[in-house]
DNA sequence: TATGAATGAGCATTCATTCAT
DNA sequence: AATGAATGAATGCTCATTCAT
């Protein structure tokens, strides 16, 4: 069946994904991730060249998932702030409630991985996102400022309290997430 | 001689951290280290208990020089602004600046030392741009949020773009970074 | 079908014979000679008990086609030169004619496979040639030595040749085939 | 002390001939190697980069061992045969006084290894042996023929009688090697 | 105190073999 | 009978840590 097939490339993949998250991928041996995925070691290596070929198909995974949540619910008839605090803010919940998910993605941000990744992703200039920001500068809604600035003024701040309640740091309450995505309009708005 | 004992304690941290930013932590081997800091392996254990425990005295170490760029500075004559503004500032640039301490930071933060540490950090609200925020609060020159989610509000796009910089992907000026803390501080005030 | 089952195994033992060949036995996985002979990896254990039962399949199929090539063409009325120059002859140049043979079986002897067939192999006596051999010593026309030496004699320079010229050391002429048989003749005869 | 060093690159290649001899490359677990030679696994990697280098060591150490065995001895003032089979004599007893030796090499050179080595050997032209039949050849005391030809004529009943006597096959006796060297001589000779 | 050779537990990966389909 | 996905034992190699000198 094919099924079955597919089954087991899932369950390594939400495995390393569990364990990788806990552990970070120098802690996560295979055969930690193979049998929280009730699969022989070698199975692993049926599915996935090599264990850096698995993390690499786990963040291609996880920003398959991630994309959409940028993409969806934009309005181009809407006003511009409304898409941005619209992205932002999904981007915020999806982080805040796939704490594994996050906690991968940072790992990989700042592992090689992650770095040659990002420095190959020249198309990350046709994010949605970051159409939207152009949008409103050229209406003189939002500052005249790169777009990667623009884009750190919104995500930064996101990404860096995702990072404290997920730690445990503190707890954010439906009301503060929205007072931080009307901060961070604040902070690119004329 | 008290001098030398120093001088390869000094010579091993210096070492770790251009070789933890290098490769990580990971790809690290105490042998590495040891070569660089031209001491024998041995010696490492003889200032520090473990890799792990010279990981901790590093951050230690690299807090402890980060600490003073936070409170230097302040004139609690000064206006809110003026203070919040500095200490951002002096934070980002030092960040900048110190490339293999950010890139330090980043995996220690992200690492299981990171979490472990942050939870214990208690003693975090005594930090001086805590007591800032605070007064600005008072002084209803400021949002009325706690000060972890005004503290994200200020780092989040700080640490964000010092990244961007640090891994190439683009170039901050010294203008664009007045303009990033100007924005951070519109994203706090009232 | 037993034509097709036949067809299955005669399609395993010839990929393997040209797997072996090229990469050695232990660098040969199942999994390639099945992917050569077109059957699935399983199929291998119907019609061997193991990959060693193959190699050893593999060697008496091979060895029963040398067999022949020492027999035939004997003439038991002709002169004992005639015969033994045949015999080398013809092994001579089916080894130099059939590489793949010829690597397998080396790479055979050469391993405790063959360690263990040639101990077991005393009918080696009734071999055509040590007959031959022997009614020359017979008649005077060969050195009165043990058969396994004259039998060393006949073929050690032809195997030690057969591999110079298939590793591409260097190329052997016709001519030159010749000229080595009839130096082995030099060898022995009296 | 200097001493020590050595002796642990002594045992391990010392461990190295014996197991590779008994079970070949590749059932030769470094594991096991480091146990006959007492000492810990990872120490093998102090001496030798790689399984492969440690291989490629051994080899180097045996010839070096055995390139003197060839040239010792040697007296140009000699006559030709003298030479000739003193050196084929040397290399003969050679060999099956050290099996150990003889069953490495033999499995180095059906390896890539050798076959890699044997490509690159160009200055095997200037081996003693190959003069010295040169100058036979100049004589016209052997047979025209190249001396790649007449080097097998030599050497290959030596190999080939070797490795009987070594797999337990039969007994050479004095008597016995004597003859298979006057033998190889015949086979050469005008 | 300093050294670096030695150690061996731990890891990623391979591959002969099995067995459900 | 045939398949090939699944298995896990086995292997080469790394590296944090120890300890004799």
């Amino acid at each position: 069946m094919a099924k079955k097939e597919t089954d087991k490339r899932e369950a390594i993949l939400q495995a390393s994904l569990e364990i990788f998250a806990e552990n970070g991928f120098h802690s996560s041996p295979t055969s930690e991730i193979s049998r929280r995925a009730s699969v022989g070691t070698g199975t692993i290596y049926r599915y996935f060249e090599s264990k850096d070929a698995l993390i690499e198909a786990l963040y291609e995974e996880i920003d398959g998932r991630l994309r959409p949540v940028t993409s969806e619910g934009i309005d181009l008839e809407a006003p511009v702030r409304e898409n941005v605090l619209g992205i932002i803010g999904r981007i915020f919940r999806f982080l805040l409630a796939n704490p594994h998910e996050f906690k991968f993605l940072e790992q990989y941000y700042f592992s090689p991985y992650g770095v040659a990744k990002k420095s190959s992703d020249k198309e990350s200039s046709d994010r949605p996102i970051i159409n939207i920001l152009h949008r409103g500068v050229e209406q003189q809604i939002i500052k005249d400022l790169p777009s990667e600035i623009l884009f750190g003024l919104c995500f930064g701040p996101v990404v860096f309290l995702a990072r404290d309640q997920l730690y445990g740091y503190f707890e954010l309450s439906n009301e503060m997430v929205e007072a931080v995505l009307e901060s961070c309009w604040d902070s690119i708005k004329l």
